[in-house]
Formats: C-alpha cells, sequence, structure tokens
DNA sequence: GGAGAATTTCCTGATT
DNA sequence: AAATCAGGAAATTCTC
C-alpha cells in the first residue's frame, strides 16, 4: 500500500480524525461520497466493513502510541469485523508480527464488552442482525462502505504491489475466511465491484502514458528501480532515513519534511550511482513533479515549516 | 536506432 | 548571505 494514496483516499481522514479530536467526523471525499470515521464505535464488530476496521486499527494506534506507520495496516487492509473474530492471536500474529498480539488482545477486549453491553442493552432488531452472520456481511456488502474503491484499491497497494484480496492475498487460513465470508474470495463493493483493471482507479486528471502508437505503455515500462518519489515514500517508511533525514510533518494530509537536504541527495545519489547528485539537482527533479501531481503545493497555512516541505498529491500511487 | 519518460545538469531570478 | 524555491531549457540515461 501507498501511504499517500492510503491517506489522500482514506485512511488521512481517519487518521485526522483521531489525531485531532476535533476534526469533523466525515469528510467529502473524491467521489462524492463520504466516510463516516467514527462509526466502527457505535456498530458491533461482526458488522465492521473494511473501512471500519482500518478505523480501529488506527484508533488502536492512537491509544496506545504506536506510529501508525509502524502497523501492517495493509495486512488488514481486506478484514472486516466478521473476518477479525474469526482470526486467532497468530492470525493477527501473522499480519502484524509486532502489534499483532496487542491488537488481537484489544480486538478481543472490545468484542467482549461489546457482548456483554449487547445482552444488556442491545435493541431487538441490532440483536438479530447480529446474531445472523450473513446479514452482516450483506449489510456490511451494502451499506458499510461508502468510501469509494479508489480508496479501498489503495489500501490494497502494498509497497507498489498490488495486494488483491483475489489474487496475492497471502494464502493462509485468514484468506480462506475471507472467502468464506466473501463468498466469492473478493469483495464485492456493491455498485462499485470490479474484476477489470477499472477496479484501480486513479483520478481523471492522472494522464494515462501512452506510446506513440497510441497504445498504453507497458506497466514495466520505466519502473526498473525507483522513481525518485518511490525513493522518498520508501526513505519515509525506513526507520534508518525517517525522522532523521526525511519525516512525515502531516502523514493525513501526506505532508513530509527533508530534514538532512544533502544527506537525502548522497543517499539518492548512491541509488543512482550518481555522486555528484546535490540537494539542487534532486529538488529540481522533485519540482518536475507538481505537473504530474505526485506533488502538489503545500498549503500555506502556517501549520508547516517554510522550506524543505512537500505534500504527496493524488497521483502519487503506489 | 528511435521515441518517450524520467531525470540530470545548468541556469537565472525570487523568496525566506 | 546562504539556503531554498521556481522553472526554462537542453542533455543524459534507460527502457521498450
Amino acid at each position: 500500500m501507498c501511504l499517500p494514496a492510503l491517506f489522500d483516499h482514506f485512511g488521512g481522514e481517519i487518521l485526522r480524525t483521531h489525531m485531532n479530536p476535533a476534526a469533523a467526523q466525515f469528510k467529502p471525499i473524491p467521489n462524492n461520497e463520504r466516510v463516516d470515521l467514527t462509526r466502527f464505535l457505535s456498530k458491533e464488530p461482526q458488522e465492521w466493513t473494511m473501512g471500519d476496521v482500518i478505523a480501529w486499527l488506527l484508533h488502536v494506534a492512537k491509544r496506545n502510541d504506536i506510529p501508525f506507520e509502524d502497523l501492517e495496516m495493509q495486512k488488514f487492509a481486506n478484514c472486516t469485523g466478521m473476518i477479525l473474530i474469526q482470526m486467532r492471536e497468530t492470525d493477527f500474529q501473522q499480519r502484524d508480527a509486532v502489534y499483532g498480539s496487542l491488537l488481537y488482545a484489544e480486538f478481543r477486549k472490545l468484542f467482549e464488552e461489546r457482548s456483554i453491553n449487547k445482552c444488556a442493552y442491545k435493541s431487538p432488531e441490532r440483536a438479530s442482525t447480529s446474531r445472523v452472520p450473513d446479514d452482516a456481511r450483506i449489510s456490511c456488502i451494502n451499506n458499510g462502505l461508502s468510501v469509494n474503491p479508489s480508496a479501498l484499491s489503495s489500501l490494497l497497494m502494498s509497497d507498489g504491489n498490488l495486494m488483491s484480496s483475489s489474487s496475492t492475498q497471502p494464502l493462509d487460513t485468514l484468506s480462506q475466511v475471507g472467502t468464506d465470508i466473501s463468498g466469492s474470495g473478493t469483495f464485492n463493493f456493491n455498485s462499485h465491484a470490479r474484476s477489470d483493471e477499472t477496479f484501480m482507479l486513479r483520478p481523471p486528471y492522472c494522464k494515462v502514458r501512452k506510446n506513440k502508437d497510441g497504445r498504453p505503455r507497458k506497466h514495466s515500462q520505466h519502473t526498473k528501480g525507483n522513481k525518485l518519489w518511490e525513493f522518498i515514500r520508501d526513505a519515509l517508511k525506513d526507520p534508518t532515513t525517517c525522522p532523521s533525514v526525511v519525516r512525515w510533518e502531516d502523514p493525513a494530509e501526506g505532508v513530509f519534511r527533508i530534514v538532512e537536504s544533502e544527506k537525502l541527495a548522497q543517499l539518492w545519489g548512491e541509488r543512482k550511482n550518481n555522486q555528484k547528485m546535490t540537494y539542487e539537482k534532486l529538488s529540481r527533479a522533485m519540482r518536475t513533479y507538481y505537473e504530474k501531481r505526485i506533488l502538489v503545493p503545500v498549503p500555506k497555512t502556517g501549520l508547516y515549516p517554510k522550506k524543505l516541505v512537500y505534500k504527496f498529491g493524488p497521483s502519487a500511487l503506489g
């Protein structure tokens, strides 16, 4: 999953909400759809959609002071609440070796608390929904996901590779659970369901690169070695460079800061076998990204430092 | 070998 | 004053 894409489209809003309690509960997102970011709090875990699961993960991260980027969120990106319920501790650990146990404990605690509360307070109609997993699934599919499909497709991206629940999802017990629950092995996003490439939606202003004959360029073209923005993205995920060389200023917005400009240039130069790389040149290359919307101008809100701050744009996908 | 993409290099001028 | 930002223009590198 590409974090900026995640942040831009979906998780970012969740992060904003969780980092800033005063933030609005709803935020317009592309496609004129809205995400209710705290809905999971008022729903039974078995009714959680994939979006609710991500929101819960971020909620746990915040409560436990875990840097959200340390959580293997993409590994849970195709989990609904029903899937989490059927997961064992080892399943959580498989998905997140570091925080899997904590996540499992948090989830079970919450689940059991809700179960107790449900017995005491639940209204009859909600209780009936909860008792029937299929109903919960249908409810999830038909009503639960109000995020746009591109957002969820972004959630399924990992390190530049598409982690489609129907293709490259690790073949473990969890995916089997997912298959059982969804019935088809892939999640159906209601009217947004796509089995073709349109599932990987990109903003309409993202040009499709074409060869001179008009055919789309092959995906493998110019993918050998990292692009600069991918290098920076990876540096932001790498504890050896983040936060010492680059760091997030506002991950929810995709805003990051270059801490050691010449060090970053040196690392980029090493990557490209170019000992003459300088920050001047690196920043010039970065400025070419504005036209492609891989980077967008940082809002002059006074929230961020004036120098060495950049913001990933909607084209920084993958 | 040519075309196209993605830088890289060099530059001038503005801003912080 | 130095560092950084913003872009134009041309060159270079790499892949198809």
